[in-house]
Formats: C-alpha cells, sequence, structure tokens
RNA sequence: GUGGUUAUAGCUCAGUUGGUUAGAGCACCGGAUUGUGAUUCCGGGGGUCGCCGGUUCAAAUCCGGUUAGCCACCCCA
C-alpha cells in the first residue's frame, strides 16, 4: 500500500470540510476588507526564488530540472510571484492594490507540530499606500479573520513590532548596515537563546558595552505602552538627524495603534519590540499572531516590505501584507473546540417504494436537482426499512417517499427527518413545497 | 542535517517467562425487517504484527539494521 510523501496530507471528506471552512472565512474576511483574489503558477523558474531568498533557499525547495533543461521550484511562498504581477502591471492598477490569495505551499524541510512540506496560506497585501494606514488594514484583516473563527482576545494577540525603529536605534549606537542586520538577527533570537551565548554573540559589535546594550534590549522589548517607547528614545538617543526620524516613526505608531483602536480591536495588540522577524527585507511594522498561551509557533506573521518589488525587477512600490498557513490555526481551533463538525449531506433522500415507481421518482429526483436540491437515492434495490435508515445516516433533512399508492394519485410524501412530520404533495409541487417547508 | 521516542485491523488498544489458527471495543458490510429511522440480536469482511535480516525446535514477543510517525534542535519565506 502506498503512503503520502512524509509531510503532505490526504484530505479526506472530514477533514475537506473543515479546510473548506478555514477557506470559506479567509475569502469572506478577505472579502469584506475589500481585497481582490488573484493566483499565479504552482510551478516557477527557480531563479525566481533564488533571486528573492538567496541561493540558500534551494535546499529547502521541491526543485527540479524539467524535461526542457529548465530549472523549476514548487513556490514556497506566494510573495514572489505576487510581486512579479503587482511588476509587471503596476502603472496600470488602480492605488492602492489590496490583493489576497489562498494557495498551496511546499517547502522542502524535515516536519514537526504545525510545519508540513506542503500546506496552505492565506495571503493579504496591499501595494503603492506607504502610510500606517496600510498597515492598519492589513493587521485589521488579519484579526478580523481570527475573531470570525471564534478565537477572542483571550485567545489570541498580535504582536507588533518595527525594524525600522529598531535600525533607527542601532544606528544611534553606531552600528553600520551589516552590522545591524547581524545585530537583529540575535535580536530575533532572544527568547530562544541563553543570555551567555547572547552576550558572546553580540561582543564583536559592542565590545565591552555588550551587556550593556543587552539590558537596554530587555528594557525596550519589555515595553507595552507606546508613551513608555516614547520616553525610552528621548532618554536614549540624543542625534539631532535621527531623533526627527524616530519622531516620526512614532507618529505612525501613535496613527497605526489608534486605527486598530478605532475599529475596536485595541485588545488583541501588544507591542512588543521582540519581533522582528527572519528575513532581511522587512522595512517597517513587523507582527506576529501567537496564541496567548504561546504552545503554538506563529498563528501568522506579516510585515512591511517597501523595497521587495523593485528588488524583483519590478517599480519601487511600497507595501505591506501578511501571511496565515492552515496548519497552526487548526491545531489551535481544535485545541478550543472551535472546529465545527461539517457533514457534506444532501438535502433530500429520495426513498423509492418499488421497482414500479423507479421511473416516476427519478425524474422527480432530477426535478429537484434542477431545482438545486442536493439529493440522494438508493443506487440499488433496497427494502423500505433500510432506506429509512439509510436516509437518517445520510444527513438529510427531508425523505421524499415514493410510494405505490402515492404514485398512483401522481404524489409522494415529504418527511421531515428530524420531525417524523409527513405531508403528500403531487409530483408538480415537490421543490415549491420543499422550499416552503424549509422557510418554516 | 542532528538527537530522543514510537510502530499489532480503518480507529483506540490488549497480547503472560518466546509456545496451537494473533484478539477486544468502535467503525464498516449483510441478515432478522416486502411501507417508516431507535434499540437489540445473529452473521461477515478486514492483519506480510512497518520492512529486511539474525538467534531459536518455535518470534508480534529477543537481537541488529532500515523505513515511517511523533517530539525537539537547525531553519522558518
Amino acid at each position: 500500500m502506498f503512503k503520502t510523501l512524509p509531510g503532505f496530507r490526504d484530505f479526506y471528506p472530514e477533514e475537506c470540510s473543515l479546510r473548506n471552512h478555514l477557506f470559506r472565512i479567509w475569502r469572506k474576511t478577505a472579502q469584506s476588507f475589500s481585497f481582490k483574489e488573484y493566483d499565479g503558477p504552482i510551478l516557477e523558474p527557480l531563479e525566481l526564488f533564488k533571486q528573492k531568498s538567496g541561493d540558500e533557499i534551494v535546499s529547502q525547495l521541491f526543485s527540479f530540472e524539467d524535461q526542457g533543461g529548465r530549472a523549476v521550484a514548487l513556490r514556497p511562498e506566494m510573495t514572489p510571484s505576487l510581486a512579479r504581477m503587482i511588476g509587471a502591471k503596476a502603472n496600470a492598477l488602480r492605488r492602492p492594490i489590496k490583493w489576497f490569495c489562498i494557495e498551496e505551499n511546499f517547502r522542502y524541510e524535515r516536519k514537526q507540530k504545525g510545519r508540513l512540506r506542503s500546506f496552505y496560506q492565506f495571503n493579504a497585501d496591499i501595494f503603492g499606500e506607504p502610510g500606517p494606514g496600510a498597515d492598519a488594514e492589513v493587521i485589521g484583516t488579519l484579526i478580523h479573520s481570527l475573531s470570525v473563527m471564534g478565537l477572542t482576545e483571550q485567545d489570541f494577540v498580535i504582536r507588533i513590532s518595527d525594524r525600522h525603529l529598531w535600525v533607527l536605534y542601532l544606528k544611534s549606537l553606531g552600528l553600520d548596515e551589516s552590522s545591524i542586520f547581524g545585530v537583529l538577527g540575535l535580536v530575533d533570537k532572544l527568547e530562544r537563546m541563553p543570555r551567555e551565548v547572547l552576550l558572546e554573540k553580540l561582543t564583536p559589535y559592542f565590545h565591552d558595552a555588550a551587556e550593556d546594550f543587552l539590558i537596554k534590549v530587555d528594557t525596550l522589548t519589555n515595553i507595552r505602552e507606546l508613551s513608555d517607547l516614547v520616553t525610552f528614545f528621548k532618554a536614549h538617543v540624543s542625534d539631532a538627524g535621527l531623533s526627527a526620524a524616530l519622531a516620526d516613526r512614532l507618529d505612525a505608531w501613535n496613527s497605526l495603534i489608534h486605527r486598530l483602536k478605532a475599529m475596536g480591536m485595541g485588545g488583541f495588540l501588544r507591542i512588543d519590540l521582540g519581533i522582528v522577524r527572519g528575513l532581511a527585507y522587512y522595512t517597517g511594522f513587523v507582527f506576529e499572531a501567537f496564541d496567548i498561551q504561546g504552545e503554538h509557533r506563529a498563528i501568522a506573521g506579516g510585515g512591511r516590505y517597501d523595497h521587495l518589488v523593485k528588488k524583483l525587477g519590478g517599480p519601487d512600490l511600497p507595501a505591506v501584507g501578511f501571511a496565515m498557513g492552515d496548519v497552526v490555526i487548526k491545531d489551535l481551533l481544535s485545541e478550543k473546540g472551535l472546529l465545527p463538525n461539517y457533514v457534506q449531506a444532501p438535502d433530500v433522500y429520495v426513498v423509492i417504494g418499488s421497482d414500479e415507481v423507479l421511473q416516476a421518482a427519478l425524474g422527480q429526483v432530477q426535478s429537484l436537482r434542477l431545482a438545486g436540491f442536493a439529493v440522494e437515492y438508493p443506487i440499488r434495490t433496497i427494502g423500505f426499512g433500510k432506506q429509512f435508515k439509510a436516509a437518517n445516516e445520510s444527513g438529510a433533512r427531508w425523505a421524499a417517499i415514493f410510494g405505490e399508492d402515492e404514485h398512483a394519485r401522481g404524489a409522494a410524501k415529504l418527511k421531515n427527518l428530524t420531525t417524523g412530520e409527513e405531508v403528500e404533495v403531487s409530483f408538480g409541487r415537490l421543490a415549491e413545497s420543499l422550499l416552503d417547508l424549509d422557510q418554516q
């Protein structure tokens, strides 16, 4: 017997229903926020991903040479394809460009909790708007989708940080550009790395001041109030030019938070400069959604990436977006008992009394199907009692009973399978009656 | 890529110091039931005991290897 490849999943009807439940919420949310749906190829030139993420990425891709000798890869994420699509038509697209996508991605990694080799993602991005209003809209979309799933302020939090703020701060400490990225990489590992190791790795950048820096970082990453953030930078940054830039950033923070509060989402936000995000292309606000208990990896993550479209050969177009995978969120919802118990069921189960009425019954089956009802009936001849059992187990709301007595009168009985009530209806009025009865 | 841990029916598991034809519950299928769903009863299908090798008169059981699952590290777009 064959098995799925490691990290790949079969979706039996039940799991498929759950997947569709997520997709439905994602799609509905994106549409509520007026994002337009797009899609791109699942297979791309390997070079596209190398250009965005560097040569190291190749070992984490499903890549191969096609029959035409092209180096290709299954997409590990949507952003490069999206940046290409946006770049190619940037001048023709009305701003702001708000697009979303629900796509399957592939990453050649060892699987573990919350991480598979094939997974689905919900991506929502806004292009062409540099101000914090776009960031607020994107974060709002993320919060809304999680809320619609039934999660509350007791369940998840959005940790918000700002790479630009970090860069300005590190500049004020006299670091050059490459050192800044190095240090940010270490800040990202703050929660996971032992303090001694961290200190050791910071020493090349700060020498004797490493410990002092680490203490300041502790202070900074523990700040939860915007006013404290303002106070911190007033106290620690004196350079006039940087101060002005910092003031601009803090204004942006103010705007972002007030917008989200105005949307009634203030309770989900947590200022947390400890979030930096792995890759270097983020340029402003960055954020991640976590479960409150902190038992899962990030539910979703995103941020501002103002230079990526240009890096991938497009125009210089500011951008902000996020992605949410299906794996962690499904684990969390399952834990919270928030996964609905969807059953794929027909509306009507047709009970066929005997072979004599089969023809008439099939005719009515087709009429009901044309009228939009999902209809099931026994494909082979089985006993009357058995058919009711099958009707019940099918999950149908209605049984339509085609018996010989009723057939003689040109009618069938409709039985409500929940209440047991029956009513006789002539053939021509079956669909109409079902609609009426469903209203009651 | 590294380390830990597990593997018996579709699922959850039992299987004694190695000893007859490997079991249970649930699920599935059929019947009791030729015009009404429950319950119940009867019956049935389904296993290379993950795989390969070794020890032994005899292996689900002991040993070695291997593959896969789970968990953690690395990485995390």
